[in-house]
DNA sequence: TTGATATTCAAACGACCGTTTGATACAAGC
DNA sequence: GCTTGTATCAAACGGTCGTTTGAATATCAA
């Protein structure tokens, strides 16, 4: 079915094209020429491999973004075990720490929040994924963990509000990037997105009603 | 140039329904036909009173949103000026009312937020009138009440950061709207945008290390 | 080699798009 | 009356879109 050896270049060859096309400009303004120009392949291939150009950018989050994902929420597992006992401060920094200065290249990044923010705020076909396989996940995990650790509990709905609201501070930073800059005259270098979740740490904790966290590397 | 009384009534219905049009689907989504067809006018008479489609999607800015935007911060500052001595605490809740439950009416508001997540995510030139118009003065407005409130607290950049955070959360519920909705199982009525002013008031203020807010109506 | 299957390709299809055109209707000034 | 400028209209234009087609090519088992 595929080439002899491995995958079918071409099919990843679009994948990888229309991820990268579909971030920068959205799905409708985006052509099935334009990617399959950048791709270096026929015209017909979306067709033949995807079906239509719709299950094309569905398969681009099943098989490029949600995996992605899966790495960031991984790294911030990995970050949470590497301490021993559990804090909110810890929980919060970790979460901070995988979403704005986690595994992911800048390019990465770039790509991973421009698409999750199309699809947050004018939903498709492809939020079903997003929501169910990572969205939910997480913020169970999330609120599990710091429905466990803070002293004054809190109703479910409260928990989502507060979770909400730190992941406003995450998204914020990344999509006002170009805002961000301007005001502060600060670069998106790591120093900076250090920075920056040192901010979203310290704000979401007070936020939370949590005393200043414990200074740690 | 128009009717003998008053405006244009064409013109009028075109930026109506062409604003309600955009706002649910984006600019590329909504063909000039479908604009008309809801107008109940000639296919013609967008090219023949705006030039063409482009222009009338920036002039749906010019005379539909800026004004609009320009009532929300009017709200604002009103709120503002009905409190007597300012504190970090009146600046932020009449921030979150104004913007979150502010005087628009539901479908001004949802119209309202959806023209800006699609401009503040894939900017066209609209977004040059809405930044300049209202953004920048806007941000100037609150920082410059913050800052004489928190200037000796914190530095400079510090300060940034924090205005940041909290126009965060402000601009976070309104754009994820659906998936807030879908999280929380609530519908953005107006009973949830006042649990949504008080989440925000209240998780900016401890965010900022201001002690929770005096109750007020 | 032969036959079956998987993939690529140039070309075309039909639908829809934004825009233009030229005719027509209508009002106001002379 | 006629002229002038404004507004509306049906029809068409040229272009781009997603998709389909059928032939050509590549791959591999028998």
């Amino acid at each position: 079915m595929n080439q002899k050896n491995g995958e079918d270049l071409t099919r990843e060859r679009i994948l990888d094209r229309a991820e990268i096309l579909f971030a920068q400009k959205g799905y409708r303004a985006v052509s099935v020429r334009e990617i399959t120009s950048a791709a270096q392949c026929n015209l017909a291939a979306v067709n033949y491999h995807f079906g239509n150009k719709e299950n094309l950018y569905l398969e681009v989050f099943r098989s490029r973004w949600v995996p992605r994902a899966m790495r960031v929420r991984e790294s911030f597992r990995e970050s949470l075990a590497r301490q021993g006992s559990l804090s909110e401060a810890k929980v919060v920094q970790a979460l901070a720490q995988a979403f704005v200065n986690g595994p992911l290249s800048d390019d990465e990044h770039l790509r991973h929040s421009q698409l999750m923010t199309r699809e947050m705020t004018q939903p498709t076909k492809a939020f079903e994924h997003v929501d169910k396989q990572v969205i939910q996940p997480l913020f169970k995990e999330v609120s599990d963990h710091l429905d466990s650790l803070l002293s004054n509990k809190v109703g479910e709905e409260q928990m989502l509000l507060d979770i909400f609201s730190i992941f406003a501070m995450v998204l914020y930073f990344n999509f006002a990037r170009v805002a961000v800059s301007r005001l502060t005259g600060r670069k998106y270098d790591s120093t900076f997105r250090a920075r920056l979740v040192e901010q979203i740490t310290q704000f979401s904790l007070r936020g939370l009603g949590v005393g200043k966290m414990e200074e740690q590397g």
